[in-house]
DNA sequence: GCATAATGTTAAAATATATTAATATCATCA
DNA sequence: TGATGATATTAATATATTTTAACATTATGC
């Protein structure tokens, strides 16, 4: 497996790249459809400059394009279901989260909002495959595995 | 949506925990069986120190969880399907690894090492659900979507 | 038991990366 | 051209990573 290096490196950048709260939100926000600049300070309430900085990052890493019209910048996801993917990691944290009910209702709301087909509000482009698979009936197993 | 900055802020976190080369690989490796911490450091090439610390974050992290046998400390994954769903993000950057046919045929030896339903070679504990979805059927819609 | 080796963890210091905020530059349109 | 909006650059600050070394624990041999 040659060029595994190199995959796990890639990946590792993609993380790298989604790791951090604002950009987290700006991934949420895009995903329910095209944004300028503006929209998402206004949304964040973080400087321009800070949004266009994240940006540049996301853009790097391929997360999100853009299109120019006149002098709006219009931002989106270059694979929306990048959105479902992340947010189908709600099961890997919510046992952290589970707490209040005020967060556990938070982490229902985030899980309609990115993760119910019909999530997009208006106007939705199109239906989206479901990734994430509610509930963990594979809990019986402890996980010891095999050894190698 | 009071709490949505919580979990964004939770999610970026594993994120981040998640962002490296070397944890990744530790995943790979966990995904396989339980590992303990010489065994990965021959793996990964890197000092036991460095690995143990990297543990310690998964740790910290939530993802791996520990057994002690002796003087040996046995590593497992918490929950054996986050590995899956972090090789699900290989669609999001097989496009930048697209080139040659070793990278090519590299992507799907680790397809096939994290996301096929055989995956643990040997005693595999439980036939695991598949999150990857291959191929990209949905990819009609050019990604316009809607405006807020 | 006692010394020694094997296995892991932790702490501290050095290095590298990332984040932030301020500022500068660039482009567009009225 | 002037106003507006977006991006790039920079410098400071903050985080993360890596290395080295010290420490703790358990097993093994005498």
């Amino acid at each position: 497996m040659p060029f595994r290096e190199l995959i796990t490196a890639e990946l590792a950048k993609l993380l790298g790249a989604l790791s951090h709260h604002d950009r987290l939100l700006i991934l949420e926000e895009l995903y329910q459809g095209e944004r300028e600049v503006k929209a998402l300070q206004k949304k964040l309430g973080i400087s321009h400059s800070r949004v266009s900085q994240h940006l540049s990052l996301l853009r790097t890493h391929k997360v999100v394009t853009e299109r120019r019209q006149g002098r709006h910048v219009f931002y989106r996801l270059i694979d929306p279901e990048i959105s479902q993917w992340v947010m189908s990691a709600l099961r890997f944290i919510e046992f952290r989260l589970q707490h209040t009910d005020e967060i556990l209702s938070a982490v229902e709301d985030a899980r309609n909002l990115w993760l119910s087909p019909q999530a997009p509000k208006k106007n939705e482009p199109a239906p989206r495959k479901l990734i994430y698979i509610p509930g963990r009936q594979g809990e019986s197993e402890p996980p010891t595995q095999n050894e190698a």
